[in-house]
RNA sequence: GGGUGCUUAGCUCAGCGGUAGAGCGUCGCCCUUACAAGGCGGUGGUCGUAGGUUCGAUCCCUACAGCACCCACCA
């Protein structure tokens, strides 16, 4: 073995031979366990994110293959109809094109030919983390499987009517054209200004002061609301007012929406272009104005000489006219929330379209059937509300629900060409026909068509394939083998829904409404069946300080860049590289220098998923610190250093992994034992998944049970003079070593495996992997507590004597004399047991007994129970020191006694306190005083 | 407005009713034959504030303060 471990050489090699081997595939045996990739987009690549999600899956699945489940993780990507449709288009844009230009088909043909080139990234780069995931299986949204599944869902639910088509007020994104659902606009604080405008009634007698934020709108306004109350303007109720700027005439209306004590208590209502007016025009009979075109400038609807003007000109225009006919009462800096498009950053435009929806709401058809409140959302709700689907951490089951008790109808149509073309076609009549194509659709109509029929130009939400995600991958609806593009079976429903409902969903909980709630209705409604079992929702990763990472800050990580490591020029190259705007590059470029004088360390796979683990508790946020990796990459070498010393003076054993007996030793039998419950331990993380803690508990017992104390006594042991203990103590280095690298082997995959393979013929081992080991089982493993009390003994023992040569400036090279007086029988049998092990790892002479009044030279002294642990003074140690250091440790003992002392002198605590309490802290003082006494005693022999 | 978290050592975080822990940093001694990416030893905390429950509170309850995030929003 090289002297350090060194990761690059190790993970190339590896990953390729587990795949070529299909360890990655299903087994065939065992129960099923499946997990479901969160399909990543065809345009991504590798983040934080993924790399910390994907870790967490493929901790799980390596585990449970290894417990001999029949573990599948299916794998494949996304389409992400806006943003890779975006991508192609800013392409065409460097052209000079529009997809206009292109047409339909060309400009489809365009991004499925981009897809093929550049669409597997981010599914490379998830090899580069040790993702052991089935690639023969993965998917695609739009391959021809899904698309089949996705057009029956739309025809079953079309068919149930549950899926209708109505012109609805709906959230338009004026820049890409297109309808997006609510989930699709965030809120954005913008500063702005509030208006006052003021309308004369027709008769000219009175007038109303409206307040807006959007003045542009009245050219839309089809009334002016107040509350029914309002004293003020009870009398206007029912009155006209003429609209400025245009020669409509508008009515008062009266609404329990408006506010009395907001503004002036009136509200101009503009429902073609706001919600809560357009609920108002309904409740009035109030037909709609648009008066925006599908690109955000004025239509024909409004006056002549505001037409074609983009709305932000107009909202000036209408300002101006308004101010010069006196109107204006009042312009005010306001701070508003302004609803933008998650995909362009544009402002949303609510608008007036013909749209699809997935009713979500409605509890009883007009024709009796059930609506989607109780088919669809219903089924969703109940699942998680009675347990069948469980969150972790649990409380994010309150959002889950919260949410769909409030949801509102599903708009799936989107005005875009990259997706699943809605399988809807209108006769010259405008009816609706729905087939799987144009021939189905016409037989299953019910009236015949007038003239030719004609394809809707949309497609669907992207969301609406990836809610079919956990049964249409399995193969659904198709009744046999279902083929890749080339012919290659991916899945048959009919073998394969034994992976439903799969084990877990690891996802973030920003889709917990996109995703994770509409696979649950989906999956109900069409199988019967939960998709998961549960739900562990991941942190979100942040750099080290806790900010979000973001590249205009510049603080992004590439998971790449940490497993192979990064000089700062490329570094800083690739930092800026998309940022346009110098003064966000220079801020950048100044922060990675900053940061990263160096570049960036290569650390490894291992050690970045170690990393990942270490930061994964049930904590909404990780903040990934460099420097933790690197401690985690520290913590690779020692375990691969450890496996050098194991196999440089294990040797062969000369007996196999299953055939040993009791081992000889008590260190032996104290790193077993300790072993069994690391063991348990971190089973129970797992099922918790409480990966921080698994990876404490392993690292703990690698770093300070097995390297710090094991591998030590194991050095007297096989140096020693007896065989029997020799031989067993190689064995059982050797047996542990194996069993910890199949514990650590599902969270740092490569580095196991390559030391694996050392160790395997040292135990004649005859699988070929350490992926086909099974999970070492705790129970497997016979606990020894008087081993272990043993042990802890002799690290007392052990741990004051090297606090003393620390604290005396005794050089750790030194070898020094070393004394025992008092103690028990017990004392005297461990002292003679370990005596090779004490002069060993105390840097001692033998130790020497003081007999009972015997002359007992001036020295420092180490306290285990009434066992006096005495370095001699001679030449060594300062009395002076020693006696400082003396009195301190009895002044600490004091006070933990005194604090015992308190307790138990306190009658209500020795009544109410459970008696194993009390009894705990009677033998703690006690132990206190046992020290106590013997440092007192030390203390008065320094005196003399 | 509704909801969910968080506040513990210099930093990042575990612990969540009975002796305050880890990693990193820091200080001292050591290149001891697996590992200096190391060994050994140390320093460092009135567990956000104020009440309450309890024999006992970092942990449970209440209020408050500060910091995040999600949802819905008054024109």
């Amino acid at each position: 073995m090289e002297k350090s471990f060194e990761p690059a050489q190790i993970e190339s090699k590896w990953y390729q031979r587990w795949e070529a081997s299909g360890a990655f595939q299903p087994s065939g045996k065992g129960a099923p366990y499946c997990i479901l990739l969160p399909p990543p987009n065809v345009t991504g690549t590798l983040h934080m994110g993924h790399a910390f999600q994907q870790t967490v899956m493929d901790m799980l699945v390596r585990y449970q293959r290894m417990r001999g489940m029949n573990t599948l993780w299916q794998v494949g990507t996304d389409h992400a109809g806006i943003a890779t449709q975006k991508i192609v288009e800013n392409q065409l844009a460097v052209e000079e094109k529009t997809r206009h230009d292109l047409g339909r088909d060309a400009f489809i043909e365009r991004v499925w030919k981009w897809k093929e080139e550049s669409g597997s990234t981010i599914t490379h780069q998830m090899r580069r983390i040790g993702a052991a995931a089935d690639w023969s299986r993965e998917r695609f949204t739009m391959d021809e499987g899904l698309s089949a599944a996705v057009r029956k869902v739309f025809i079953d639910w079309y068919r149930a009517g549950l899926i209708y088509r109505g012109n609805r007020l709906v959230n338009w994104d004026p820049l890409l054209g297109t309808a997006v659902s609510d989930l699709e606009v965030n809120n954005a604080e913008r500063d702005g200004h509030m208006w006052s405008i003021r309308y004369m009634t027709t008769d000219g007698a009175e007038s109303v002061v409206v307040a807006t934020t959007r003045p542009e709108t009245m050219l839309g306004d089809v009334a002016v609301a107040v509350h029914p109350e309002d004293e003020r303007y009870a009398h206007l109720v029912g009155k006209t007012l003429k609209l400025p700027l245009t020669d409509r005439e508008i009515p008062v209306i009266a609404d329990d929406y408006v506010d009395k004590d907001f503004g002036t208590g009136c509200v101009k209502i503009t429902p073609a272009h706001d919600f809560n007016d357009y609920a108002i025009g309904q409740r009035h009979q109030l037909p709609p104005i648009t008066i925006f075109t599908l690109d955000a400038k004025v239509n024909d609807n409004a006056p002549q000489k505001y037409r074609g003007l983009d709305r932000y000109d107009a909202r000036k225009a209408v300002l101006a006219d308004l101010e010069a006919l006196g109107r204006l009462v009042e312009t005010k800096a306001h701070k508003l929330q302004v609803p933008v498009s998650q995909r362009s950053d544009a402002v949303i435009e609510p608008m007036l379209t013909d749209q699809w929806f997935v009713d979500l709401t409605s509890d009883v058809q007009a024709d009796g059937r059930p609506g989607g409140r109780k088919a669809i959302t219903q089924p969703a709700l109940d699942a998680v509300r009675n347990g069948e689907i469980k969150f972790v951490p649990e409380n994010w089951s309150t959002t889950y629900t919260q949410w769909l008790d409030n949801i509102q109808d599903w708009c799936i149509s989107r005005q875009l060409w990259w997706g699943h073309r809605i399988p809807a076609w209108y006769d010259e009549a405008g009816n609706i026909f729905v087939g799987e194509d144009e021939t189905d659709a016409r037989k299953s109509a019910t009236t015949a068509p007038v003239g030719a029929l004609r394809q809707d130009e949309d497609v669907l939400d992207t969301w609406f394939s990836s809610a079919l995600w956990p049964f249409s991958t399995l193969g659904w609806p198709a009744d046999g083998p279902v083929k890749n593009e080339r012919g290659e079976i991916v899945a048959n429903w009919a073998d394969d829904k034994i992976f439903l409902p799969s084990a877990v969903l690891v996802t973030g909980f920003d889709i917990i409404f996109f995703w994770v709630a509409r696979m649950v209705m989906a999956t109900k409604y069409f199988t019967g069946q939960i998709p998961f079992r549960e739900v562990y929702i991941n942190a979100i990763v942040r750099d080290a300080e806790g900010q979000k990472m973001s590249k205009s800050k510049g603080n992004t990580l590439d998971p790449l860049d940490l497993i192979d490591g990064i000089a700062l020029e490329p570094l800083v190259e690739k930092s800026t590289r998309s940022l346009l705007i110098p003064q966000v590059r220079a801020k950048v470029e100044k922060r990675i220098r900053k940061d990263y004088p160096d570049g960036i360390p290569a650390i490894g796979t291992d050690a970045l998923r170690f990393t990942f683990a270490a930061l994964a508790s049930y904590s909404r946020t990780i903040n990934f610190d460099i420097k933790r990796a690197e401690g985690y990459k520290a913590f690779c070498n020692k375990l691969w250093n450890a496996a050098r010393f194991v196999l440089m003076n294990g040797g062969d054993s000369g007996f196999g992994i299953g055939d040993s007996g009791k081992p000889a030793t008590e260190a032996e039998r104290w790193i077993l034992t300790r072993l069994k419950q690391t063991l348990s331990e971190v089973e129970q993380h797992f099922v918790s998944y409480r990966f921080d803690l698994l990876a404490q508990a392993l690292y703990e017992f690698v770093w300070n049970e097995y390297c710090d104390w094991f591998l030590e006594l194991s050095k007297p042991a096989l140096n020693g003079d007896d065989d029997a203990a020799a031989a067993s103590t190689r064995h059982t280095l050797l047996v542990v070593l194996e069993s910890v690298l199949r514990a650590l082997h599902p969270v740092i995959p490569f580095i196991t495996e390559e030391i694996w393979q050392g160790v395997a013929p040292k135990l004649d081992l005859t699988e070929s992997s350490l992926m086909q080991r099974p999970w070492p089982n705790a129970d497997d493993i016979v606990a020894d507590d008087a081993a272990t009390a043993e042990i802890e003994w002799f690290k007392n023992v052990l741990s004051g004597v090297r606090k003393i040569r620390s604290e005396m400036n005794i050089s750790p090279g030194k070898t020094i004399p070393l004394l025992l007086a008092d103690g028990d029988a017990g004392d005297r049998a461990r002292v003679a047991k370990f005596a090779a092990q004490i002069a060993f790892l105390a840097r001692t002479e033998a130790p020497q007994w003081i007999e009972a009044g015997g002359e007992e030279p001036a020295a420092a002294a180490a306290v285990v129970g009434t066992l006096r642990v005495l370095i001699p003074l001679a030449g060594l140690i300062d009395l002076g020191a020693e006696k400082a250091r003396l009195a301190k440790e009895i002044g600490r003992i004091e006070v933990e006694i005194r604090k015992c002392e308190g307790k138990l002198g306190n009658a209500n605590f020795v009544a109410n306190a459970p008696a194993e309490v009390v009894a705990q802290e009677r033998q703690r003082i006690a132990d206190w005083n046992t020290t106590l006494g013997a440092l007192r005693e030390q203390a008065d022999k320094l005196q003399k």
